[in-house]
DNA sequence: CACATTAGTAAGCATCCGCATATCATCTGC
DNA sequence: GCAGATGATATGCGGATGCTTACTAATGTG
């Protein structure tokens, strides 16, 4: 058995295909693929700070200075001290901000609808649990070796 | 509807955890990333020259070179010149390098299986089959926008 | 035989990445 | 109040990547 490709040699691929189709698609709106990431996890409001930022989107806090740059001049975000820590940067996405990532997505969203819409219906909805089930695994349980915690990856229970 | 979060949002994070992963084995076997691909490319046969290795793997031609020496110098591969048309390299994985590729993926893939277990079955063989059925389509079936054509990407129909 | 083409190779360039270092302002613990 | 830690920022290094150009050897075409 385990006759299949390895995991990384299917995904690879299939990233860059949907990167490549990404592309145009925020360069028509004028963001960066970090950019486009930054507005997304600005959306849901649970990242304040920078380096809380730098943290959940997988990037270096020292890299995205020159996007927050540029989407602050574009308008898409504010930067504001925090009056508590005015070391601090409180990052919030303007209303502009959420128009612009929710037209990117719509787009995005689409075309992989499309082409989802070619697997089987069943094989689709695995793929798509089985996606998020592994997106929110913490990186360590990815990248361990020692994986003697074999607590499922979905309903995790907690404690 | 479509409330989920974009494909590559969710590939990329997983894909660099597996990387993660990967190296350390890699580099235990004295082999790159790039060197590995080539090695699984060369495995089945289906591939004879360099540039259609480079094709294969999506790798720049002019890229490959290094990697294609570093395997020679090792004895992993074999490069000798086509007799048929002396301008190319047949390339040949050796006995040797059969048995890294073996004993590469044979890691790789434990702990892929270890992380894959941690799903619930259905959505972990359907995660496999799309995952296949999506590293079957071309490229441009993935990135062209006009998706006008479509064929199932499970069972192609073909002409 | 002259010409265009192709496979492999080498080299250069612009970009991006992770990582490390340094600076400055600010906060926190003692 | 001072020392140490922390957030944001700037900068530079080394490595990897995609892209381009150029050169060679060999093939094929007219």
């Amino acid at each position: 058995m385990t006759s299949r490709r390895d995991l990384a040699e299917m995904l690879y691929p299939l990233l860059q295909s949907l990167i490549a189709a990404e592309v145009p698609v925020l360069a028509a709106h004028g963001v960066s693929m970090w950019g486009y990431a930054v507005l997304g996890a600005l959306e849901d409001g649970s990242v304040r700070t920078q380096a809380a930022l730098a943290e959940a989107i997988g990037a270096d806090k020292t890299r995205i200075i020159g996007t927050l740059d540029k989407l602050q001049a574009t308008g898409l975000i504010t930067r504001t001290p925090d009056p508590r820590d005015r070391r601090a940067r409180i990052l919030t996405i303007t209303d502009e901000g959420r128009e612009v990532r929710g037209s990117v997505r719509a787009e995005i969203q689409a075309h992989e609808e499309r082409l989802l819409a070619r697997l089987p219906e069943a094989d689709r909805d695995g793929f798509l649990r089985a996606l998020e089930a592994l997106h929110r695994l913490p990186r360590e349980d990815i990248t361990d070796r020692s994986s003697l915690d074999r607590r499922p990856a979905h309903r995790s229970n907690p404690a």
